[in-house]
RNA sequence: GUGUCUGUAGCUCAGCUGGAUAGAGCAACGGCCUUCUAAGCCGUGGGUCGGGGGUUCGAAUCCCUUCAGGCACGCCA
């Protein structure tokens, strides 16, 4: 169904049309002076240039032939050409009775549906999860349903990193450790063992420590650069560690990505795309994109119009490996067999954009991709701690996610508990809920390309603009409904009334404006926008729940109409928060 | 150095495809619970929108300039 606005613009256009102007000019926005109006039209202003005319004369005129439309309440001309609306009151029942009854609370679909894979630009296997992977699995999980909802065909690649030196680093660590190991004996003929010849908690200990030393020792790094160099060749000794590094990886990964109620169709990683690396790095070389210099195999990617210095994509290093530039090319390829997308969707930190930058022009030059397919880079910022530096530990080190979930949780269990209002055996349930909604509405609620403050104490807050106050205000409705239904009302039939004072009104047009709002914030990958938009109509229904007595009611009729208004708010809500990546708990 | 992003109330952030008096929350202060969850609601105070110039009837928003900070800049990812 057409939203309000829209309708609006209808009508508003017409009326230009009809009034001798540029219909284009009529478009309604939302007021910025509430105490005025409701809505508001600028396009006589917009107008009086172009028709050399007073904006209040425009206005005037318009305003004539729109004054015999059901849908406004008042028309009103103000100062320089502002036309002032205010929506009638009987539209307005009708056309949330229309939304009630639309499974999709009126969000129309896009009317040009794209395939879109999502890359994720995945967490590196061997390191557990930190914080560095929260914003990337939060705001793409937020962004593949917003998509999916909006009518796309949309497939989120985690997208791992599985081949490039971190795996080397492990490599040669282990060698050093454990040189008995049959992985390293290069006559050995026989299967490798099936158990890892490490723990998970191990491998998390070995990374970092072979990571500080190839800082401190040259020629522990030469090593590492030639173990995985190996690897790529498939050598079988290293092979068989690599598959015992994913496979425990994958698991502990797949763990936590769930507690976090993120998921992905594909656990694709760089090395899927190795089959793909020597046919690409040939044609590049045969159509002579790609040539030698100091050694290494590049693509030049710099155009003449360029205001910096934009390196050359390197395809192969020296010593003939790939690195991140290379399996990246090589994913668009297997992507474009595999999957034909529309656009390819980066959801990773922005301090790669240069990398992607020259990926994408590397992709377009050398025909990866054909011109219409998007390649869209949607950079996040980095997530602070207080003091506006990186977010560590109190001890300084990477936190890790785990840790700050049970952080949270903990904090939300004994906030839960202090109110007691929910029994001891679910509290932990609703912590965990509740905690998942202050952790993902606190980084959503941010725009994605900025660095942002990670406030334990002010995401876990009940009060302003936070998860948890957006969950008290639907907890409160279904409190409301379900005392309802014990009296034997039924909320969701009913019909709707005209409001009948300002709250009422205020949050039923906070309502209708759902279905853009959640379109928009996909178009323009800003989930913030529905942060924005689900913390105003908490606050109109909070502000309408204060003004409001509902279960007391003696107008039975009033009663049921109010009761379908609260049952719309929750719908809108609940639906909200699922396209963001929550969910509310039964109590709190 | 080059490029890029950011700078809005004490703090954290919206608003940036130009419109009316720049909005929230937190913090501060003052009200409202024998009545559907007060984890709420209502109100008060708080601003040279980093500075300067320009375009425009109109600029936080567009352009130029300048200051401050973050980030990136060929064989790591």
């Amino acid at each position: 169904m057409l939203g309000l606005i829209e309708r609006m613009d209808a009508e508003l256009s017409k009326a230009f049309e009809a009034a001798g102007y540029d219909p284009a000019l009529g478009h309604a926005v939302v007021s910025n002076r509430p105490d005025l109006c409701e809505y508001q039209c600028n396009g006589a202003m917009a107008g009086a240039k172009k028709y050399k005319k007073a904006p209040f004369v425009i206005a005037e005129e318009v305003k004539e032939k729109l004054a015999s439309g059901s849908m406004f309440d008042s028309v009103e001309v103000v100062r320089p050409g502002f036309l002032n609306l205010k929506v009638d009151g009987s539209f307005l029942a009708a056309y949330l009775e229309e939304m009630a009854s639309d499974e999709r609370l009126g969000a129309e679909k896009t009317a040009s549906p794209r395939t879109i894979i999502m890359d994720y630009g995945g967490p590196n296997v061997a390191k557990p999860l930190h914080v560095g992977h929260l914003r990337s699995a939060i705001i793409g999980e937020s962004l593949k349903r917003l998509g999916r909802f909006a009518g796309h065909t949309v497939t989120g690649d985690v997208h791992l990193g599985d081949w490039g030196l971190q795996m080397g680093l492990i490599i040669t660590e282990l060698r050093h450790r454990k040189p008995e190991l049959v992985y390293f004996d290069d006559s050995y003929e026989g299967e490798y063992p099936e158990e890892a010849p490490f723990t998970i908690s191990e491998l998390e200990e070995i990374y970092p420590a072979a990571s500080a030393r190839s800082k401190e020792d040259p020629a522990f790094r030469e090593e590492a650069l030639r173990a995985t160099s190996l690897l790529q060749q498939g050598k079988p000794g290293y092979m068989a560690i690599w598959r015992h590094i994913n496979r425990l990886s994958l698991a502990d990964l797949k763990k936590n990505y769930e507690k976090l109620d993120v998921s992905f169709d594909l656990w694709k990683a760089e090395s899927d795309a190795q089959p793909y690396i020597p046919e690409m790095v040939q044609r590049m070389k045969d159509e002579g994109y790609a040539y030698e210099d100091q050694g290494a195999l590049v693509v030049d990617v710099k155009n003449a119009d360029d205001t910096r210095e934009i390196p050359p994509c390197i395809l192969l290093k020296s010593d003939g490996s790939s690195l991140y530039t290379t399996t990246d090319l090589a994913t668009i390829v297997e992507r474009e067999k595999l999957y034909d997308p529309d656009e390819i969707l980066y959801i990773v930190d922005k301090r790669q954009d240069l990398h992607f930058e020259q990926v994408f022009r590397c992709a377009r030059k050398t025909g990866l991709v054909p011109d219409e397919t998007r390649l869209t880079f949607l950079g996040f910022g980095t997530m602070n701690g207080k003091d506006g530096k990186p977010f560590k530990t109190r001890e300084g080190g990477v936190m890790r996610l785990e840790e700050l979930i049970r952080e949270i949780d903990e904090e939300m269990f004994r906030k839960i508990v202090e109110n007691k209002s929910v029994k001891d055996k679910d509290a932990e349930d609703t912590a965990a809920i509740v905690g998942l909604s202050a952790i993902k509405y606190g980084d959503l609620s941010n725009q994605a390309t900025k660095d942002y403050i990670f406030d334990i104490d002010r995401f876990t807050s009940f009060e302003g603009n936070t998860g948890p106050y957006i969950l008290y205000t639907i907890v409160r409705i279904r409190s409301i409904l379900s005392k309802a239904r014990e009296e034997g009302l039924n909320p969701g039939e009913g019909k709707l009334l005209p409001p009948v004072n300002d709250v009422e009104k205020a949050l039923m047009l906070s309502l209708t404006s759902f279905g853009t709002v959640a379109l928009q914030a996909f178009e323009e990958l800003a989930p913030h926008r529905l942060c924005a938009y689900i913390y105003d109509v908490a606050n109109a229904l909070n502000s309408f729940y204060h003004e409001t007595r509902i279960l007391g009611l003696e107008d039975k009729e009033q009663q049921s109409s109010l009761l379908k208004l609260l049952d719309l708010t929750q719908k809108v809500l609940e639906k909200s928060i699922w396209l963001l990546g929550f969910s509310s708990p039964e109590r709190m």
